[in-house]
DNA sequence: TCGCCCTCTGTATATTTATACATTGAATTG
DNA sequence: CAATTCAATGTATAAATATACAGAGGGCGA
């Protein structure tokens, strides 16, 4: 069996099953027909960009399975920041809220969510949140407790 | 320093700087005065969700800094207003930014690393970056700045 | 105040992953 | 056909990460 068709396997694998490490990849490989050993195995996961992380291998954007969320309740505030909340820094009545690159829309999205009095309203860009509020001491108010969130 | 700082200071570097192993992060933690070991690391790690990929730390949604685009360089800010910068307008603390269509996003990811004191963030539309100064006085300084600039 | 519990962290080491070096086999070239 | 080149892989081990165990310190309840 072809290298190829190795790699194909270890896509559907990291795709349908949680693999935690490159010793059980080894092992659900043998099942399906390919013995090879764990040197080449590593060197398949670093030629399929495959990232490691605290729930087994997965794809660039996250998507193996069970990525993190099985509990589809929507993120809280709080989970949302304490995840992708990087700083927030303050300008008169505006609070500019910097986050993990591309996550700036679902931090924007929660915190519309939550209904909080201080905020006017909120624009997202890319990895920064721009948060409106009615003037300067709520605008304090707010940074304190986001501050909070992000931990 | 408390755990919750650390944690902070170790997203911030996962989102900005090419973090290959534990120990290149415990150096940059170090520098930063967070003087703790591996073991340490290789726990924060897990409690952030960080993943471990062919290019290094990275959060789950697959971003952390240099995820692909090697040209490491960013275009000074110079040569992206020169190019896609039409004009600046002000209003009290903030700054309208308006550029050919597009070009927003790089214009301010430009203005991002360039540090700029006088900038707390920016925001960015289709052709429109939106720029929020700490207050009027350093918004009209930047402006001045930017309008020789454009040219 | 004391005892208990919990969190956090370091040390040492177990486990996992990455890679230097070597081998094999297929394809290509002369 | 022989020699060369290259990709793929295994072996052994270096490097990196995870964790068992233990200690320290703070908070809390009796």
């Amino acid at each position: 069996m072809s290298k190829t068709e190795r790699h194909n396997a270890i896509r559907e694998l990291v795709a349908t099953a949680a693999i935690g490490s490159q010793d059980e990849l080894r092992r659900k490989l043998i099942r399906r027909g390919f013995d090879v050993t764990q040197a080449t195995l590593s060197r398949d996961i670093h030629e399929l960009h495959l990232y490691k992380g605290p729930d087994g291998y997965a794809f660039p954007n996250g998507n193996g399975a069970h990525t993190d969320d099985e509990d589809d309740r929507a993120p809280s505030i709080n989970d949302v920041l304490g995840q992708f909340g990087l700083k927030v820094k303050q300008a008169l009545n505006q609070l500019v809220l910097v986050t993990t690159a591309g996550s700036a829309q679902p931090v924007a999205l929660a915190i519309d969510d939550e209904d909080i009095p201080e905020v006017v309203g909120t624009i997202a860009g890319d990895d920064t949140v721009l948060i409106i509020c009615p003037d300067q001491k709520r605008a304090s108010l707010l940074r304190e407790r986001l501050e909070e969130m992000i931990g």
